[in-house]
DNA sequence: AGATGTAGATAAAACCTTTTATCAGAAATA
DNA sequence: TATTTCTGATAAAAGGTTTTATCTACATCT
């Protein structure tokens, strides 16, 4: 069946289309049983408005885009379901566009997404150093950055990555470790050396890092590396990531160490398959993504609304998941 | 700047605004270089069609609603990508609804995507027996079911799970390997006993099946059952997914058992995280859950035009991925 | 009584596009 | 020459809503 109208909306209810409009939208003087009556037949003929041409007239479609560089992996996930939860009880609506690092496609989904006149764009990345498209800044509409820098006077959200590393550090030094290590990441990486230089500061001068690639692989090797020389053993290990600390702890397990007893290990992420699974489970770091998509996604929603945001980047902390690989959870 | 409308390009062509609608759009009947022209200013102008606008009038709004039953999982995101991929380059749009599991926000999802006029929906799930909300089959708008069972008569695509079995443990049975086990998830899976049945079949008598829960600890708990009991060891083991698999190979390394030599592993859905980095790296059963994405994508893209597509549920082949814990890739 | 104010309702314009029906003029036909 | 056909262009309607300005009753005030 056609779906029905304000006007017959109007016509069943029995008055002017603009009054049924201002009931329902609670504009302009209307009379309290009006409203009433002009509620429940919409109710009753299932009267729902039509989105586009709500949008068409008032210039807001209630819908934002939501542009990410790489397939859905596993970082702008998090961050895309708290975007989405934070929005939808506001009747905001969320296009996903996948650019797939592809200049092209960005360009492309840029411009359709215009032409469906979003009230505003969230960009989010892989990497924190991933440039954004140039364009992004230039639009009259409101632009979000999440794990990614906006350009100059724009608003991005990060996690403070080195706030989570002195947390990793801070939480060995008060187990009572001292010689601790830094195992990471690629170099190139600007999280990598924020957390780098976090850790540094901690540790003082007995700080080393090693970088590598963000592999399993790389933590086993990187054991193997420091073994192999000899001097003297650390008693901790910070990893860069979660994989990292599961080669860690295999390769630490294949020497017949123990974890905690022997050496404590943390990683960074939180990502439940792996850090859960490891043997013991990993202490780590949560950059609670989920929470910088709400923290996004509020922004977008002041910003839609008229309302200013503080401008800059915005640090949003981490927090430290205990379970045994340090110890074990406080309990 | 204000965004220009159609009306300022036929002023600034010099034509009216039904010739400048009939030049973009090649319909009606239009001197070839007055085409050529009104192309061109809008070019120049930087005019774009308003989504809104013209979905309003042609009741196409070119967007789609994709609806998941999760929380932006693992498995969904993958076909998500996949559709975005196919309808991209028509200019469809897909609005991403992650429900939660909660009716309530299906329902309030659902509706909110009719408000916008959306050209048709594509459900997609975590699980194959997981029932769709039943306000989708009453829908005048076409419906896609992605790895999930839509009403008869409706249109469904599947993993073919008995195939990817049957992969798996021909695979194992072409490497010379005989007393093949099988370890999977809960038994309430439809997914678990389908492809118990297509290992049983290809077994024959000597067919055993261990069901327990998808992690990496069951993987480990029942290699311990088995080798508790005494009876003959397998020469190889076909796991319900990767991080079951993960679990049964690191149990067997404690056991000081090679893998493959002695025991050959086979695993199921390729994620990528585990698979890659178990040692020696996992030889499994790939979903093609991106292909599934591009199947229903296409699917909804004909329906849309008014094409018809043949309903019934598809099942689209696995693939099996070689690594090294059969004994190595072809090579 | 006449002027003023107010509550409640409404007609009509506006948003931007597509599409139908109409029109003017040129070319072709009778 | 008068009539028909055809090309190319256009005015106007339509789509569903919000909003502005207008209108009618009726109550209040002087």
């Amino acid at each position: 069946m056609r779906r029905q109208t304000i006007r017959d909306l109007a016509k069943a209810a029995g008055v002017s289309i603009s009054t049924a409009s201002n009931a329902l939208n609670g504009t302009g003087r209307t009379n309290a049983e009006t409203i009433e009556r002009v509620k429940r037949v919409a109710e009753e003929i299932g009267f729902r408005p039509n989105a586009l041409a709500r949008g068409l007239l008032t210039k807001r479609s209630h819908a934002i885009g939501m542009l990410t560089n790489d397939t859905y992996g596993r970082l702008t996930l998090p961050m895309a379901a708290g975007v989405s939860e934070v929005l939808v009880d506001h009747g905001l609506s969320v296009f996903l566009c996948a650019t797939n690092n592809d200049p092209r496609l960005a360009r492309l989904h840029l411009e359709t997404l215009l032409d469906r006149q979003v009230d505003g764009i969230i960009f989010t990345a892989t990497r924190l150093d991933l440039k954004p498209p140039p364009e992004l800044a230039k639009l009259s509409i409101p632009v979000v950055y999440a794990f990614a820098e906006g350009p100059a006077d724009s608003i991005s959200f990060f996690p403070d990555d080195a706030q989570g590393a002195r947390l990793a550090v801070e939480h060995l030094q008060a187990l009572g470790r001292s010689r601790i290590l830094h195992i990471t990441g690629p170099e190139d990486y600007l999280a990598v050396r924020v957390r780098a230089k976090a850790y540094r500061e901690c540790v003082g001068p007995k700080a080393e890092v090693l970088y590598g690639d963000w592999s399993e692989e790389w933590g086993h090797e990187a054991i193997q590396q420091i073994f192999a020389r000899g001097d003297a053993r650390p008693d901790a290990i910070f990893c860069g990531n979660d994989e990292i600390a599961r080669g860690v702890i295999d390769a630490l397990r294949d020497k017949e160490l123990a974890v905690p007893a022997d050496i404590a290990v943390v990683g960074f992420d939180n990502w439940e398959v792996i850090s859960r699974q490891t043997r013991p489970p990993l202490t780590t770091i949560d950059m609670e993504l989920k929470e910088i998509g709400h923290q996004a996604g509020l922004a977008i929603l002041s910003l839609t609304k008229g309302e200013t945001v503080p401008t800059g980047i915005t640090r949003l902390p981490c927090r430290l998941i205990a379970r045994q690989s340090c110890g074990g959870p406080p309990d």
